[in-house]
Parts: C-alpha cells; structure tokens; sequence
DNA sequence: AAAACCAATCGAAATTTCCGATCGTATATA
DNA sequence: TATATACGATCGGAAATTTCGATTGGTTTT
C-alpha cells in the first residue's frame, strides 16, 4: 500500500517551482530550507519519481514535475474553495472578497461601493485590485482573486459572466470644434478624427473603437496614456479629442475645464460592465448578490 | 490566519459520509474511532462549519457538508491522479521526450525512427526540434529539451555522452574528376581540393575538417549552405566536391545524380554519433533505452 | 432499570515535524 | 592556486502532532 502526498508537500513543491530556489521558496511557506528540502525528497519518494533536478546553479522540473506542479496547483485551489464555500455558506458577505477592478472602472466605483459596503455588510472585507484585463483574468483563474469587475466581453476560459449595465460613451471635445457644434453627433463622424485613447492593453480602448467602427490609423495614441484624467487634460488643453465612459463623467472627471461632454444620437454606442468569477466557484450565489449591490451603489451617484 | 483542512480529514469526511457511522468509517480507515471522531471535529473547526449532524440513531450530513464531501471526492481523486501519473510517467517510453537532433541527422533517421517508435511504444510522445548543436545543447542545459541526437565530441559542461555508432564519411565527387578515379583515397589526397562544407555552426564542417586533417583554407564554403541537400546539388553541377556522411547516401541523398560516392582507403575518417544528456538527469536510463532503439533503428536502414 | 450502542473526551505514548548545525559540492573571487 | 561564497542534503535533538485505549455522558433498546 502506498501513501499518499500530502498538501504540504504539494504547497512546497510548488513554491519550488515559483521560486525555483530551495531557500526562497522555504522563506515564502515559512519554514527552514530544511524542512522544505526534506519534504521534497519525501514527496519524490511517496511517488517514487524525481520531480526536481537540482542542477547547481538552477532548480529544474523534471517533465513530471511540471506536470505535478500544474495538478497541485488545481488542486490547492480546489481545497481553498471548499474553505471559501464553507466561509460563504455561513452568510453572504461575512467573508473575504478578493476584488479585481479594471483601471478605468476603479476610480469612479469604488469610493461609493466601499462606503456602502462598509454601511450594509461590516463583516465583508473587500480586498481590491486594480489592473488590466488579462492581468485579472490571469489572476482569477490561478485563484488570486475570486471576483473580477470589469467591462465585456472579454475572452477567459472557464469563468461565467454577469453583465451589469451598460456605460454609454460621452464625445469629450473643446468647445468651437466641430464636433462639439455639430447638431446630431454620429460614430461616422468620427471617421479620420484624431482620437487620443489609452495605450494598449485597456480594454476601454478596444472597446470605443468597436463601439464606433474605429481603426487604428483613426486614432492618436499619446505617449504614456495610462488614466483617463491625463487623457482629459490633454483634451482640455486642445491637443485632441477622447471618449469618456458615462460612468467617468458622472465621476466629475472633466470638472474644472470647458470641455463639452456629448452623448451619441445613436444607441448601444457604450461598453458593457459586469462581473467575471471561476466557473467552479463555491461562491456563485454571494457574486450574484455582490452583482446586485453594485447596481445598487450605482443608482446613488 | 485560516489553517487548511488536510487530506487526511477530507478522507475521513468522505469515509463517514460512505458509512454513516464513525466506528464503522473508522475501521474502513484503519484508524481507532477517538481518532476519526476528533478528526472530524477539527475538519469543522478549521472549515468553521458543522459537517455533520450527529443527535439522532443516525449521522446525517449538513447541505454544507454534502457539498465539502463531494468536492473532497474530487479532490482525493486528483490526489490519487498525481499517483498514478507518476506511476506511468516511470515506465521508461511512456511519457514525453523532448529529443533535439542536428540538421545533418534528422532527415536520415527520424522518418524510421518515428516509424518504429509509435509502433514499438504508442504511449511515447516525442517531441522533436531540430537546430544546430550549440543551441541544442543551450536547450539542453536550460531544461528545455532533455536529451539530444547529435555528433561527438561536442563540448559541453555537464552533461554525459553515449556514443552509438560510427559514420563513416564517402567522398562525393563527379565521374572523371581526379579524385573519383584515384586507386585508392587516402585524406590527404584532399589538400588542396576545394571542398564544398556546410556554413559555419554545422558541426559536420568541424568533424569533417578534422577526420581528414583539412584546414580552413582547403574549403570553399559556398553562400547559404544550410543543408546537404543543395550541397549535393552544387556538386552533381561540377562544381566542386563534397563529404557526405554515410548516414546520408544511405538515405538516397545522391539518387537521381551521376556523383560518384567513395569510401576512403583508411580507418576512423567519419563522424561519431551518439546521445547527450544533463549528468543530472533522473532519466539516465531511459536514454540508454532510446540510445539502444535507436541503434535498432538503423539496422532497418 | 439494565444493557447496548454511540460519539466525545482525556491522558499517555508513539510518531512526525521542524529547526539549527553541519557537510559536500560547485561556483565566484582574490 | 587558494579562499570565500552559495546552495541543497543530511543529521540529531527538541517540539508539536497524532494516535490509541480507556472512560464518560447521553440515547435507545431490551
């Protein structure tokens, strides 16, 4: 009769591999190189396989370690959602939200969300992060965050969305434009305009161009365009034109200069918000709920 | 700070879900019955959770606890996945080889190798990537291929060396040339001669200038000499004279060309092919296995 | 009321886990 | 060439845990 591994082993074993250095990965689990050595050498004797080479200069994964260390993280994970599920199970929002929030949601949600939340549901810790697109869903599906608010679709695989509402794009321009004095403001108008946007990798960026049939060559992309205020003060100062989400201007985001904020005589000129969790979450229920809070925040503002 | 449920409670969770009853679960576990009972009572401890309801005749389970066991299931078996993936992967020929081959062997071996391979060991999966050596041999060493096809002596630190077999070079020259009608061929007969080679990097310009004592001023490398093939070519054009291995004639390289294809009149001119691997490989043995095959392999041939 | 059954609890013993120190080897530095 | 440094393996002892048998408390059956 053979044993079995035990989750230690395979929480060692892939820290291993992370740090690919006996002494760091044994620093990051808390315990001495020692006690992380011996538990890989146990580990490759339960399995009676090597798993690591220990090449002088730099730790190697054997073929089978690397495919051990992908089924060990699974199942870490797995064994962290039966905890999550419990935490849930006890009561909704009484746990620990893990939270990621893309760059140009955050600023303009996350000041009402946490107020209420912290009003309605004390017991809720909120852990946010804000990143890109592919970082959070990167970070999702290795389980580092339960939850992603973010704008779709967005391709991730493995994971259920819940679209939210729809956050409609406002024209930003100085006044005297054209496209400010226009009398019906139309995406074709926008044909050849010099758009600032955000750099690559915002979602926000491919998102107004699909909404508005835009091409590249449409577009300026200004050097270090990573927040939308910078982009606003660009505009303000006459260098171009930009889109704003509703949910940004609603924020006040062009307050203090003379831009004039225009929405499009045309529907579904907008992007779509909602919610992006790990199809196998224990938690489907308590983000459906979570769904329904943020829909709520935003009727305040 | 939340500890983790361990393996060892989740088994007994299930076991007591299996027999509805802790002495019996408890036999079925080889543990005494204090011990699977204080077990589950940590497991709900650390989950913070009642798995089990216990008042009555019977052991009934919580929503809660339906839920953990089966998700415990899941993961037990996962558990017994890496097992048994271990249990495969050490059956020599039964996992995946990432094999690097040098371009002036590839075509000559490879077709039947795979060939036999997938008949002899269909489980085998065999990754190829053919380069010159000094990149294989980077690869090797950086753990991103495991073990190489190549022509010895290359250098390389840390690695071992199985030689396989000896291949002879055959002068390759046109009908009515000096060289094809000489009565016996000797290297140096070839001082002088402009030799065709492979471009710099090919280890096979290395090997054979050394079998045959020749120096950089007796070849004529030509542009863009990057496979025997051209070389071939080049030579059945009258262009000048080569050195092909005979690995390759056997391969019908020179087919449908009038070259001449003569052995030399003396021992040791050719190249030695043979298997490299990292010293600190835990699959030493199953490359002298694939050394071995390979060396059937050629029989064939 | 007694017996039977069951799970929880307790204290002692057995086991394991963990750490610091040390060793062996490979690499970098002088 | 000699010395210092870095890294992982190993060992022995201390600490933590796991395990067991015995016992307790509660319920059901006889």
């Amino acid at each position: 009769m053979s044993r079995q591994p035990t989750l230690k082993q395979l929480k060692y074993l892939c820290a291993l591999a992370q740090h690919q250095h006996f002494g760091n990965a044994a620093k990051a689990c808390h315990v001495s190189q020692s006690t992380l050595s011996a538990s890989i050498v146990e580990l490759e004797d339960v399995l009676s396989s090597s798993l690591v080479e220990r090449n002088n200069r730099a730790v190697l994964l054997t073929t089978v370690g690397q495919e051990v260390v992908e089924r060990a993280k699974a199942i870490l994970t797995d064994v962290d959602d039966v905890v999550s599920l419990c935490e849930a199970s006890r009561e909704p929002f009484h746990g620990t939200i893990r939270l990621g929030v893309i760059p140009t949601i955050a600023p303009f949600i996350l000041p009402t969300m946490l107020k209420s939340l912290r009003a309605q549901h004390p017991d809720c810790k909120l852990f946010v992060r804000e990143d890109l697109s592919q970082a959070l869903v990167d970070a999702l599906q290795v389980g580092d965050l339960d939850v992603l608010l973010l704008a779709l679709p967005f391709p991730a695989e493995h994971t259920d969305t819940l679209s939210l509402f729809e956050d409609p794009f406002y024209l930003a321009a100085m006044p005297n434009t054209p496209l400010a004095m226009s009398s019906k403001l139309r995406t074709k108008d926008l044909q050849g305009a010099e758009m600032l946007l955000l750099e690559e990798g915002h979602c926000l960026r491919d998102h107004a161009l699909e909404a508005c049939k835009l091409r590249e060559k449409d577009v300026t992309v200004p050097y270090q365009a990573t927040s939308l205020t910078t982009i606003v003060q660009m505009v303000a100062n006459g260098i171009g034109t930009t889109l704003l989400p509703k949910m940004a201007t609603d924020g006040g985001i062009a307050e203090g200069t003379d831009l004039i904020l225009r929405p499009f005589d045309e529907p579904d000129v907008g992007r779509q918000i909602g919610l992006m969790w790990r199809k196998k979450t224990p938690r489907k229920h308590e983000f459906g709920l979570l769904g329904a809070f943020i829909q709520e925040c935003l009727d305040q503002i």
